[in-house]
DNA sequence: CATGAATGAGCTTTCATTCAT
DNA sequence: GATGAATGAAAGCTCATTCAT
């Protein structure tokens, strides 16, 4: 379920793999995605033709890096949905991917401006998401806890934006929930 | 008014000068802050060495695109300030500061990368229109048209969200205008 | 009439293209041509960045040092080819054609397998070689000093060959000469 | 008689070794010598690691794979050298060599630049092609079916100059013709 | 002042070779 | 013996910045 590695890899050249990913996905984080190959191989402990090995191109990174951080999105979401009213499920789904998403947007962009499809390579944990959230959505509105009009479009962009408002945030938490109070009151509707 | 020039340019020097911030602005909004500076220089009309001398630094360059982007945001707000009743000034300006701002996050991230003092450089421009959206804020308060728990940075936490909310959605106006029926409802007091 | 430089060079970036070129030529012909850019910019004097700068590639570089030679040869087959009879003209011009190219097959390789179309860079160059070529053969034909069967792609096949086993035998004159006995009396009529 | 393997090898060890051996000789041909070692391993379904062990270098390779070819060459030319006339063996001996020699140059190239001694490690199998030459040379000249002055170094130049030529004509089977007319005649004594 | 040629550190990527499994 | 993951020294090329013209 979780990606689907080709074929069993050797004990030693997963760990590395998991290593390298690691690393990319804080340093990429943390100081951009501008970080050199060189200097994320160095932080992983291996050479840069390990890294290039499981990662044949830098944007294969990137997309990795991406690619796990949506994995791990979906199966919280999932763990949610199951549990709890729909109105319960779908803001605490939003506010699970909003804080989930933290510093995504600037990967999409590196990854568009490499001209790799970012729907294509990311498209399967992406699907998996997306149709979690559109479920979430319907039920809620069918519940009447979200406004009718809301389509996915609108939804993704107030998740991302949200993420985005949070971002700056972080150093208080008692802003944070103002924002999630603003975005939330304005989601139900009027 | 303008940055700060040290003395009186001369006339073909401020052409010059004013013709690269064009380009560059109009470059690095429609395929980001990594293309070139040669190639801004070319589309400029100018050699390299005519930008470093108005820009010594790359960043330099990136903070003065900022810069003006800001400044024009700062008269419109004013503009905007000075009529309507003060529920309406707030909610326009809102609207406006969103528009306006459209890739704005792609530079103060390069420009952060950079080492560069966001605050420092950008300060002034940014503490006008800041005092302006203050005053906005608390007069739409007192009108009982904004909640009134909403403090400064929250709202500027609310302003980069929205405008990535909107930029996201750039193809389809009426999903837009969706976006700013669920923010400023959930601005208004319950 | 020599290349064709797209503008007037500045001076010094005229000597620097040229002191690039001479040394890849030699170094090209000495060490082959897996020598780096680096190193040849720096038997050259130069930054890597310059050489890139005159020659935004490898192989146009490759190309580049081709093109001299062959305009060189086509030179000197035109001062030949206005002097002698058509016997004479053909074999002194055969000559050489086979004595100046020394190494040149390598280059052709080289461009060939970096997916260069030899004929549509070095096009212009060997056409003015090959017309003039093909007018001494067939003069010499006419004069009954070539073997009437003999076509163009023959003739350049003899050409480079020639040059192949002449190339063997750089440090015995007198067995070149022998070569040289031996390839004219195969191309006169029996 | 083959190249001298310090001990039996164990029969799939030998498997392997022809494979790879074969495989290099086939994708050398094809695509030329820049073709990587893990590609050459992969083709002949083995590991680069047991590459690696049967021939410590890529240049070791490249050298087992023209010893073979060297010893084909020997053992046809053997074959021919017994039956018919002095100058029947010599010309068809000449033609064979000719036509087995394709490409073997870059062969050459490749090893010479890597600082591989090419006469000492392929001397052992072109001295028996040399020596049988030299037979067949001097036969055909006592028979008067060759120029009295031609040497050996005159003889190998030959054979690789009309390997060239004839490697350019390869889609062309009539002028290659026309190339062994023009080389025999020119052999022949006037 | 304007120009653009020159610079070289730095980038991504490849590949012959080694060595733990 | 065989494997293929790991290695890291290059390679070709880019680009912000400097400086002679």
């Amino acid at each position: 379920m979780s990606g689907g590695q080709e074929r069993p890899l050797r004990a030693d050249a997963a760990r590395n793999r998991a290593r390298v990913l690691d690393v990319a996905t804080e340093v990429f984080a943390t100081r951009g995605v501008g970080v050199s190959t060189e200097e994320i191989a160095r932080a992983a402990g291996v050479g840069v033709g390990t890294l290039f090995r499981h990662f044949p191109t830098k944007e294969a990174l990137l997309a990795a890096v991406m690619v796990r951080r949506l994995e791990a999105m979906a199966a919280m979401t999932a763990r949610l949905a199951d549990r709890d009213g729909p109105a319960e499920a779908f803001f605490s789904c939003f506010r699970l991917v909003v804080e989930q998403s933290e510093g995504k947007s600037e990967f999409v962009r590196a990854l568009a401006a490499a001209g790799v499809d970012v729907h294509a390579s990311l498209q399967e944990p992406t699907r998996e998401i997306q149709t979690r959230l559109a479920g979430l959505l319907s039920e809620a509105q069918r519940a009447g806890a979200v406004r009718p009009e809301l389509c996915m479009p609108e939804l993704l962009a107030l998740l991302v934006g949200t993420g985005a408002m949070v971002e700056q945030l972080s150093a208080d938490p008692a802003a944070r929930e103002r924002i999630f109070d603003v975005v939330f009151d304005g989601l139900r509707p009027r």
